[in-house]
DNA sequence: CGCGACGTTGATTTGCCTCAACGATTGTGG
DNA sequence: CCACAATCGTTGAGGCAAATCAACGTCGCG
């Protein structure tokens, strides 16, 4: 249960078995089923999870209540209102389960007391929170610079599996763009090719 | 010339005299020219910057050679392009004075031994990280959802002071938009408080 | 079976871009 | 210290990518 969240975290820093161990005694597992919710708008982002099992999405609503999709989150992913989580505030996101999830969370009290007892864990995190920082700054650019269709065939090159099981509709969502104006885009690629 | 590094830092963690005397001794003071570049598309970005006078600005460029800016940075901010910086390899961003500036950098190696001598200090580049992701994802949703002139007025409420020292088509760019359409919606608004 | 979720299609509109031209200001080399 | 170029902001005409709105077909599921 906990292999594949290990070799995320040996892959930034070594840990003794103990002070994995001791990692590990901190995670609450929990199940999620579909379209539940493990965040809404207003509550305080009380953990981080790291996703074994299934696909989340997370995104915020704007006035007019469009929603705009930030995350998507499948196995091996953490996902959190990071925002909400440090500052310990009310949340302006949702985060919703596409499928049936198996989750590794942390509570905020336990992400605390594991960064006093293993400061080397605050690089594990600095890490992965850059990381996140850096794709979406190349989202960020892909809007600004490149066309809806660019944007669509670069989201196929780089997660030729969301397709499969994300609905199409959170796909454009994400991408920036309508429902509607995705699919016209699909339509002038199946003719391209043809 | 520490201080108001310094107070930056305790916001996040403690520090006894000679941490923070051994964390000085790693900084280095850089001065900077009007249109001078820290950092070009190609070069590694050995460095990472906090700024102690005058203003700068991180930007990219589009394969049609537009320039999106990324990040201004004034008095008391950071910049760096961290992906370059952490991994290591070619940056494909540009980071240049707009003003004289002055800087106290410190070197990738430094860094690293900053961390190793005193730990706790991941948490505050971690903490550093993180508001800057919560930044960037607030201004990708604005870019999604709001019109230009929200989008305009929404930075002028923020940061009040940029426009008396940042050209406007640097503030167009960084908004999402071209300088000629920020130059109409800027009558726009004109004419609305006539 | 009936309903909701999902994807598609077409008609119309629009926010913003592109291109081109033009003043105003700045700064810089002769 | 002036002249000229570069930088910057503005304006207008025209065009286009994508949004909006509305209608419809198809699934899958309770």
């Amino acid at each position: 249960m906990f292999d594949t969240l290990d070799a995320h975290i040996t892959r930034s820093i070594q840990l003794t078995d103990s002070e994995l161990a001791y990692f590990h005694s901190l995670l609450r597992p929990v199940s999620l089923k579909t379209k539940s919710f493990l965040l809404q708008a207003g509550e305080i982002c009380t953990i981080e999870s790291f996703v074994t099992k299934g696909c989340l999405r997370k995104y915020c609503l704007d006035e007019a209540g469009h929603e705009v999709i930030l995350q998507f989150a499948i196995e091996d992913w953490w996902i959190a209102d990071l925002q909400s989580f440090t500052t310990q505030t009310p949340s302006k996101l949702f985060i919703q389960a596409l499928e049936d999830c198996s989750l590794l969370t942390i509570p905020y009290e336990a992400k605390e007391e594991l960064f006093r007892k293993i400061p080397a864990m605050e690089r594990v995190f600095r890490l992965m929170v850059q990381r996140s920082q850096a794709a979406l700054q190349d989202r960020f650019v892909s809007i600004l610079t490149q066309p809806a269709e660019e944007r669509y065939l670069a989201f196929l090159k780089k997660y030729p599996q969301f397709p499969l099981r994300i609905p199409q509709h959170y796909i454009a969502s994400y991408l920036g763009m309508t429902p509607e104006f995705l699919s016209k885009v699909r339509r002038r690629l199946a003719e391209k090719n043809k």
